[in-house]
DNA sequence: GACTAGTGTCGAC
DNA sequence: TTACGGTCGACACTAGTC
């Protein structure tokens, strides 16, 4: 083996990214194999009624119709009006993070590190399990993907490549129940064709931005200079972008870290300028918020508001408090406080109303004691 | 000018 | 023809301080 090679071997990192397909979709189908071969579509209705509010997931069967996450119910059973057999099923959060948990214990087992992002993906580091060798990986996989076939009935997508950033866009590449292993030889290949849309982070407004810079393809994006990206985007999103389209991503796979906020929001009856209108909906946010932080063991120093306008645009509001609180009413007074300054500021009626605390502590003050103890200021 | 805290926006799932 | 969720993380911009 030459010197290069070697040193290849002791730098080379191998990644899994592990994609489930549909995965609500999929839990829906295990629950109910009846499914099976019809379109399912996972809704999340609203407090509005009927059938508003947005689709989730939906599985391949209803994305032939053009049903996919994001489009509102309505439109969804428009498209399926001729169908039916098609299925519309409220989300079941409960029953997904069940089957979630239990996918990742089988998925946490094949590597050295794993990385939990999401409820129905996850990265794992392999490099030290296979010894360094991409060899070993189509075979590492394959295994975890029959696994997770015979333990829970679950299909996914896995991409293999040196790094996270190409691990995602290659397990999106070949779907449902897909396997792509990307070398580090080939990164450069791979990427090129593809659309700049594909690197994690760059969503409709950044892909329409690097459009008029003339990038449409991540290797058009790797024939703009460093200093148009940063100036475009700022230093730490250009350089991303940058080393992105060279394939580039020394990120490691670490486990994931506790939550930084927790919020609710809710969709109101009927969109209103009046504060007084929204109070009983308010109250029950932030009675929701502090629930799920006192539960946790929180305490908050900053207290947030979103608001969604009937042009859906968004307004948001936040305030740092002098020290941390886990107090009820102090949240509710803040958030009332932000929400009459917000809708002061604006004329267009309030269809969707959020409350968000962040800055988070542990509230028995073990925050505080683990960073004395370990030196930390 | 460097640093920091507060605030708002974008994106992923 | 239209239709439109909920939760979380990350980072840019801005203003204040030294």
């Amino acid at each position: 083996m030459s010197l290069t090679n070697a040193q290849d071997r002791n730098m080379t990192r191998i990644i899994f990214h592990i994609d489930f397909d549909y995965f609500y979709a999929q839990c829906e189908e295990l629950r109910d194999p009846s499914l099976k071969g019809k379109p399912v579509v996972v809704c999340v209705y609203s407090a509005r009624g009927g059938d508003s509010g947005a689709v989730s997931t939906s599985n391949y069967k209803a994305r032939e119709y053009g049903v996919k996450s994001g489009i509102p119910i309505k439109l969804a059973k428009n498209r399926l009006k001729d169908i039916p057999e098609a299925k519309f099923l409220p989300m079941d959060r409960d029953y997904y993070e069940e089957m979630s948990e239990r996918a990742m214990q089988i998925v946490r087992k094949y590597g050295d590190k794993f990385e939990l992002v999401g409820i129905d993906e996850g990265f794992v580091e392999v490099t030290e399990k296979i010894e360094h060798a991409f060899v070993g990986a189509e075979e590492l996989a394959i295994a975890l993907k029959q696994e997770l076939k015979k333990e829970l009935g679950l299909t996914c997508s896995i991409g293999i490549a040196p790094n996270k950033l190409v691990a995602k866009i290659a397990s999106d590449f070949q779907k449902p129940d897909g396997l792509t292993i990307v070398k580090p030889g080939e990164v450069k290949t791979f990427l090129t064709d593809l659309s700049v849309g594909k690197i994690l982070g760059v969503g409709k407004k950044t892909e329409e931005s690097l459009n008029e810079m003339g990038a449409k393809t991540i290797g058009e994006l790797s024939n703009i200079d460093i200093y148009g990206l940063t100036k475009q985007f700022g230093k730490k999103i250009g350089t991303y972008l940058y080393n992105a389209a060279r394939g580039i991503d020394e990120e490691p796979v670490v486990e994931s870290e506790s939550v930084t906020q927790l919020s609710r929001i809710t969709t109101l009856k009927k969109s209103t300028n009046a504060v007084e209108e929204m109070l009983k909906d308010l109250e029950s946010l932030c009675k929701d918020v502090h629930k799920s932080a006192v539960e946790q063991g929180f305490s908050f120093r900053s207290i947030g508001i979103m608001l969604i306008l009937d042009n859906l645009s968004i307004k948001t509001k936040s305030r740092s408090l002098k020290s941390h609180t886990d107090n009820a009413d102090e949240l509710f007074k803040v958030a009332r406080m932000l929400v009459e300054e917000a809708v002061a500021e604006s004329q267009i009626p309030v269809r969707r109303l959020g409350v968000k605390v962040s800055e988070l502590a542990s509230s028995k003050g073990q925050d505080t004691l683990s960073r004395f103890m370990t030196g930390e200021s």
